[in-house]
DNA sequence: GACTTAGTTTCAAATAGTGAAACCGAACGG
DNA sequence: CCGTTCGGTTTCACTATTTGAAACTAAGTC
């Protein structure tokens, strides 16, 4: 109900001043984040006394203000490279990239919104890390219709509920029951598209990673312009685009179960 | 006192879980995260299921193991773009890598350990998050006693508290003694060298990056081999990357206060 | 020198965390 | 097929931690 507060315990309460500082492009003041969250002054106080202690937030002592710490840097490095499906992706979205020409993106379902883990650019090298950890909609892009297709009931409706349905462009599904209807058709056809719904003129062609009992991992592009192609000639690339999921899928599998003892 | 218990609190005891399991490179179970701690079974286990509802870790189902979520990857991207120096320094390191041809690292102190946040490799492409978030000794390496020599005197004290002072080769310095010298003629000469300390073959040339009071915001470094230069012609960069270093200072300072107001 | 503003500390009350032990279900072994 | 073990989950009385209103301090204003 509270704007935020879904917090249970104490441990939730410090992890949501983590993201309330992250939230913010740049190192906060103590007054900034107390005026903008729902705790008191002390109890925010220690919070954020205690997460500087713990190397997760960083007091500057000449401004007075928070930021994120390095040990929230590292620990995401181990966060990449063991959960996210990425550091496995990486030699097939290389051969995906230099079969199709196009951009590639990889990306998870996380909270009901789409966070991108690795990517290819057709035009400029790689950029990784400015890359991966951006988070965008999931009811109107490729890869997030993709990945809610193939959701189960309760996942999908939680996802559901944490949509804005903003209207990006005119093509853009902005209600539920279009949406469920869309990912019915997607779960028909076995990949999404984008038509220009989160951004003109921008359109992809999307497959989900499915585990092989069928859970959602994640989800794989390829994206173009109008300018330069068509939905159709797009589509030609999905048996490519899905084989390339499915041996990704294999390979994440395989390394998270190694020894059947 | 206790080999790892410098929790304070929940929060504490909850990051500290985060760790355990970050440390292994694969997803956990929860017997062997037991195994691994001195928390009591009930602790741990309601320990892990905040942390899970939190979506800072994921339980596979299936298997009832524990990794990372992607909520870290998030909060990371956030971490590495606002609170390290590697955005702002992004420009100054393709600079320098152009110029000297040379592999460069930015890094940053971490709890007495040396995190590097960014690097351009000579041989191949950037590779960011495969390499951003790697961590290492501070005591053996060019950009670790770069930043060491600058520290203050307490901060110094509590980072070489947790050096190993382990002989990675011939020329590491392996004692306290020896370091507190080098650390000496380090301030003296601006910066320091790596004389294959921590690898055979392997030598550089680092400097810190200090805000204008002097606190030590990160190090940068030219890394070469024994094989391709000598370190008085590594040395001859010297000049150069202090300039880099500090226009890396300047960009910093001025990013983090635009409004004096 | 009185008066905000921003951050830090106190302390009794209340809440949330603790952990030994009991429990459960699936896998094992005879 | 039944008794046992093993990995994980839940209970519950006990306690330590967290809570937050309020008091306090240190800088700035005016």
């Amino acid at each position: 109900m509270g704007a935020e507060g879904n917090a249970d315990g104490t441990v939730g309460k410090a992890l949501d001043v983590l993201d309330m500082v992250a939230s913010h492009g740049r190192p906060v003041r103590f007054s900034d984040l107390l005026a903008q969250s729902a705790y008191p002054k002390a109890t925010l106080y220690r919070l954020l006394q205690t997460l500087t202690h713990q190397g997760m937030l960083i007091l500057d002592p000449d401004t007075g203000t928070y930021a994120l710490g390095v040990r929230l840097v590292r620990l995401a490095h181990a966060a990449w490279s063991q959960s996210s499906l990425a550091p496995i992706a990486r030699p097939y979205l290389d051969e995906l990239a230099r079969e199709t020409g196009e951009t590639i993106h990889l990306a998870q379902l996380d909270l009901g919104q789409v966070l991108y883990v690795d990517k290819r650019n057709a035009a400029r090298p790689v950029e990784m890390f400015a890359q991966a950890g951006k988070v965008g909609p999931a009811y109107c892009t490729g890869v997030g219709k993709a990945m809610l297709a193939f959701l189960p009931p309760e996942a999908l409706e939680a996802a559901l509920a944490r949509q804005s349905f903003y209207r990006f462009t005119p093509h853009t599904l902005a209600s539920r029951e279009a949406l469920l209807e869309e990912l019915e058709a997607i779960r028909k056809r076995g990949h999404a598209w984008d038509r220009e719904e989160h951004e003109a003129g921008i359109i992809c062609c999307a497959v989900p990673i499915l585990s092989r009992q069928g859970r959602v991992m994640g989800a794989l592009s390829v994206t173009s312009t109008t300018a330069r192609t068509t939905l159709d000639a797009l589509g030609a690339q999905a048996p490519t685009i899905k084989d390339i999921a499915a041996k990704i899928a294999a390979e994440a599998e395989s390394w998270r179960f190694p020894e059947q003892v």
